[in-house]
DNA sequence: TTTGACCTTATAGTGAAGAAGAAGGTTTGT
DNA sequence: ACAAACCTTCTTCTTCACTATAAGGTCAAA
């Protein structure tokens, strides 16, 4: 009871079942049991696996940088807890970041729907332009996805 | 006076040169002026467009999404203001879910990277595992990079 | 019992985003 | 003047992340 299939996983998870077993053939997803007839069986842990995966990539995080963001809770049994330490600092960075460059990417944006008309008016007279300018820094040069 | 060619752009950006061309056949940037030998002259606002493809690549838009975002300044006289306030305001959107997402993954590992050891007891009592499982929400289920 | 919606593996194909290479022209330092 | 380090176009190759297809097994409802 309380088992799903994997059309059921696909279907909550916004996935697709090819998508589950080619997450599954890269180790991003542990395989799971089988019914009799070689079925699929997921539980509830693997919905919320999935759909870190799924947000992940939404943030711009490859497979296999999710996979180390996964790695911090399944290989634990071998790693040093300084090594996990380490590597979800190394995470943080990254992640602050990105949140850096939304925010700027974000206020510029709004910046614009804020002063922007909103009616008939040729766009031309909207800040748009100068608005995102100032969001193009040379800095933060760094890691790649 | 103050020209770029194509090395030193990608130099700056921290790209390549064929992958500018590529950037350019795609029209992600506009084809610049040539020099009389056809080496293609870049200014400072070559930089800051491809910074910007650049930053929002890593923020997990493709390259079809940061055409759009450009477009904002682009196409300015074949758009109304309606129009570019409404695109805005939908990218708005999508940025702000990124925010949340992103706010939620850093506090996740930031609790692990505090309450972890730093030493070298095993990674079993870090807290990474539990603090990571919080982050599966499962909603917010949308627009797909 | 048979239809339809599920599931299985295996293999091949696709699109995005470049990277690499060939064959040649240009510029700059020495 | 000539080699090194640029640049040009064009074509092909690679990697990632799926996506589709083939050929078949399973299961629940009508």
């Amino acid at each position: 009871m309380g088992y799903l299939r994997i059309g059921e996983l696909a279907h909550r998870t916004g996935t697709s079942t090819e998508t589950l077993r080619f997450y599954e053939s890269k180790d991003l997803i542990v395989a799971p049991r089988r019914s009799d007839a070689g079925y699929r069986l997921y539980t509830q842990a693997d919905v919320a696996r999935v759909d870190f995966i799924v947000k992940s990539k939404r943030l711009g995080f490859s497979l296999k940088e999710i996979e180390e963001l996964l790695s911090l809770r399944i290989e634990r049994e071998s790693k040093t807890c300084g090594e996990v330490k380490k590597l979800a600092q190394a995470k943080l960075v990254t992640i602050e970041n990105k949140l850096v460059e939304l925010t700027q990417m974000k206020s510029a944006l709004q910046k614009i729907t804020d002063a922007c008309c909103g009616g008939e008016t040729s766009a031309l007279e909207c800040t748009i332009l100068n608005s995102l300018d100032g969001v193009s820094d040379s800095e933060s040069r760094n890691s790649k996805p």
